[in-house]
RNA sequence: GGCGGCAUAGCCAAGUGGUAAGGCAGAGGACUGCAAAUCCUUUAUCCCCCGGUUCGAAUCCGGGUGCCGCCUCCA
C-alpha cells in the first residue's frame, strides 16, 4: 500500500508521487498576522502538521515551509487603530502565533518565511512577468494579466466568462480586465514602501506565496496546502503568476483542509463567529483539541462545539489511561516481552499496518484513530493489576505500548507524561513546546489556582488507607467524597490508591 | 446564476460494489467493601427520498429534497 492523497487540482485523490523520490517539498500557507488566530487557523495547521508527522514517519524526508503575511491591508489598518508600527503589529501576533501553536505541539517548519522580508524576489518576479507580457504597470501598480494565461481556473473549476458574469467582481478603471489581480501596489502616503522599477510600493497578496515558495523550495515542488478558502483566488493566482513566469508546473499536489463551523456555519473572522486558540486552550487540553480535530477526515467540515470538546476529551483520557499503566509497568521494572498470540491481540500487533493503511488514503486520521482504539482494547486486555507482580503482562504490555507510541506521536497524542496529564493543570501541560515532567511540575508548585496541593492529596489518601485497614468504611467514603468535591478522583488497585484531577 | 461538497445509530465519525469500524453517551454482566477504570455482551435488518444498473449498492447511474462552501478579505 503506497500513499494517495486527494488533490484539488484535478478533483481527485491520486498516488503520491514526489519529484525526488524519498523527499518532499511542501509550502502551507500561513497567516495573516493582524490578530490572535482561531480555531479556523487551528485546524489548518494541526491537519499539516499531521501530515508532516505522517510523510516523516512514513520515511520520507520534508522540507516543510510556512508563510507568514506580514503586509496587508488589514494589518496597516490595525496599525493605524493602535497608532503603532505596522511591523510592531505583525511582530506581535508572529509572537503570539509561536505562543499558541508551541502550545498545541505544532512542529516548526523548516523556513516561516516573511513577505516583507522577500520583497527583492516579489520584485524580481513581478519584472520576469512584466517582461513576459502576462502584467502590466499602471501609475506605480502592476497588475497580471488573467487573460495571458489559458489554463486560469484550472485549480478552482471556475470558468473566465462565469467570474465576469458573476458581477461580484470589482471594477477597477486602472485595470485592463475586472480578473486582473494586483501583483504590486503603489503605496499611499504615510504607508509603508519598498522601492520599486514602478515606483514606492508594497507587494500584493498573492505574489508573496509565489515568491517565497520558489526561493525556499525551487519552481516545481511537491505539496502545496491551506484552507479551502484559499482555494480561489489566492491559489488560482499562484499558480497563474508562477507558471507564467517559469513556463513550468508549479506545485503537483494541492491540499486543502476544511473549515470549522460553528452551528454548522463557517467560521471566520468576517462572520464573527470565532473561538480564538488563546481562549479554547484556556479551557481544554491542547491534545485534546487535536483529537478533536484529528476524529474526522481533514477535508471535511468539523462542527465546534462544548459537547464535541467533551467527547474529544473523554477518548483521549482513555489513551492516557493506557499510557499512565505503561508508565506503571516501567517504572516497576518491566522488560518488553512478545505480544501473546491469538485473534483477541492481533488489532495490537497490526496497529502499525493499519493505521499506516488508513494514513496512506488521504491521511484518514479518523480510521487511524479507530484502528488505534481496537490496539487500546487489545492493550487493556493484557494489563496487568500489579505490573510489580505480573511480570510477564507487564513486559507484554510495554512493548505493546512501545509498539503504539509511535503511531500516537503521528497525530501528536500522548506527548506528555500521564501523571502531568491527569494531574497537570492547563497551564502547565506545555511551557514554550517542552512538557514538564510529573515532579518538574510539582517541584514548580505548578498546582491551578482552587485544587488541594499533592502533599494534602497524598495525606488524605493515608488516612483513608488506615480507615479502609480498620474497615471503617464510612470514614474511608467520607474522605473519598470529600475529595470528589475537590475535583480528586481516588482509584484503589491492587498497587494502591492512586490519585488524579478531573477536570 | 456558475462551480464544488455533504446527508451513516441519541451525539461524533470511518466505510466508493460483497452484506454497517471506532469514540462518546446508554443498558446488562464480570471485577470491586464503595467508587473509578477495565473486560464481556448489547444499542442502525440498515446508511435523506424515489427510480435504475448489478447475482449483489451506504457505496455506481438518473431524478428529487435538505444543508454547507467558493465565486469579495478569509485556514
Amino acid at each position: 500500500m503506497s500513499l494517495s492523497v486527494f488533490n484539488t487540482l484535478g478533483n481527485r485523490k491520486e498516488p503520491f508521487v514526489p519529484i525526488v523520490p524519498g523527499k518532499v517539498r511542501m509550502y502551507v500557507c500561513g497567516v495573516t498576522v493582524y490578530d490572535l488566530c482561531h480555531i479556523g487557523h487551528a485546524r489548518a495547521n494541526v491537519s499539516f502538521d499531521i501530515i508532516v508527522r505522517y510523510l516523516r514517519y512514513a520515511g520520507y524526508e520534508v522540507r516543510y515551509v510556512r508563510n507568514f503575511t506580514d503586509i496587508d491591508d488589514k494589518i496597516l489598518r490595525r496599525a493605524n487603530q493602535e497608532g503603532i508600527p505596522f511591523d510592531a503589529v505583525t511582530k506581535k501576533y508572529i509572537e503570539a502565533f509561536h505562543a499558541d501553536f508551541d502550545r498545541l505541539g505544532l512542529l516548526r517548519p523548516e523556513a516561516e518565511p516573511k513577505a516583507t522580508e522577500h520583497i527583492r524576489e516579489i520584485v524580481t518576479l513581478t519584472e520576469r512577468l512584466v517582461r513576459a507580457g502576462k502584467a502590466y504597470a499602471v501609475n506605480g501598480d502592476v497588475y497580471y494579466s488573467v487573460k495571458s494565461f489559458p489554463e486560469y481556473g484550472k485549480l478552482s473549476g471556475k470558468h473566465v466568462e462565469d467570474l465576469l458574469s458573476g458581477a461580484r467582481v470589482d471594477v477597477d478603471e486602472r485595470k485592463e480586465d475586472p480578473l486582473d489581480f494586483a501583483l504590486w501596489k503603489a503605496s499611499r502616503p504615510g504607508e509603508p514602501s519598498w522601492d520599486s522599477p514602478w515606483g514606492p510600493g508594497r507587494p500584493g497578496w498573492h505574489i508573496e506565496c509565489s515568491a517565497m515558495s520558489m526561493k525556499h523550495l525551487g519552481e516545481t515542488f511537491d505539496i502545496h496546502g491551506g484552507g479551502k478558502d484559499l482555494v480561489f483566488p489566492h491559489h488560482e493566482n499562484e499558480i497563474a503568476q508562477s507558471e507564467a513566469a517559469t513556463g513550468r508546473p508549479f506545485a503537483r499536489y494541492w491540499l486543502h483542509n476544511g473549515f470549522v463551523n460553528i452551528n454548522n456555519e463557517k467560521m471566520s473572522k468576517s462572520l464573527g463567529n470565532f473561538f480564538t486558540l488563546r481562549d479554547v486552550l484556556g479551557r481544554v487540553k491542547p491534545e485534546a483539541l487535536r483529537f478533536f480535530f484529528a476524529s474526522s477526515h481533514y477535508r471535511s467540515p468539523i462542527d465546534y462545539s462544548e459537547q464535541s470538546l467533551a467527547e474529544a476529551k473523554a477518548g483521549l483520557d482513555r489513551l492516557y489511561r493506557v499510557k499512565e499503566k505503561a508508565e506503571s509497568c516501567r517504572a516497576a521494572g518491566a522488560i518488553p516481552a512478545p505480544l501473546p498470540e491469538g485473534e483477541g491481540y492481533s488489532p495490537l500487533a497490526e496497529a502499525p499496518g493499519r493505521f499506516a493503511e488508513a494514513m496512506d488514503d488521504d491521511f484518514n486520521t479518523a480510521a487511524a484513530l479507530g484502528h488505534l482504539f481496537d490496539a487500546v482494547r487489545a492493550m487493556n486486555r493484557i494489563a496487568p493489576s500489579d505490573p510489580a507482580s505480573e511480570r510477564e503482562r507487564a513486559g507484554q504490555f510495554l512493548a505493546g505500548y512501545d509498539l503504539l507510541d509511535p503511531l500516537f506521536a503521528v497525530l501528536g497524542l500522548l506527548r506528555t507524561g500521564a501523571t502531568e496529564y491527569f494531574r497537570g493543570g492547563l497551564d502547565s501541560a506545555h511551557a514554550g513546546g517542552v512538557p514538564f515532567t510529573g515532579s518538574l511540575a510539582s517541584e514548580l508548585e505548578l498546582v491551578p489556582a482552587g485544587r488541594l496541593p499533592e502533599g494534602e492529596i497524598l495525606r488524605r489518601i493515608e488516612a483513608r488507607k488506615a480507615a479502609r485497614a480498620r474497615k471503617d468504611y464510612a470514614e474511608a467514603d467520607r474522605i473519598r467524597k470529600e475529595l470528589e468535591t475537590a475535583a480528586v478522583l481516588l482509584e484503589d488497585g491492587k498497587a494502591g490508591t492512586t490519585w488524579k484531577y478531573r477536570e
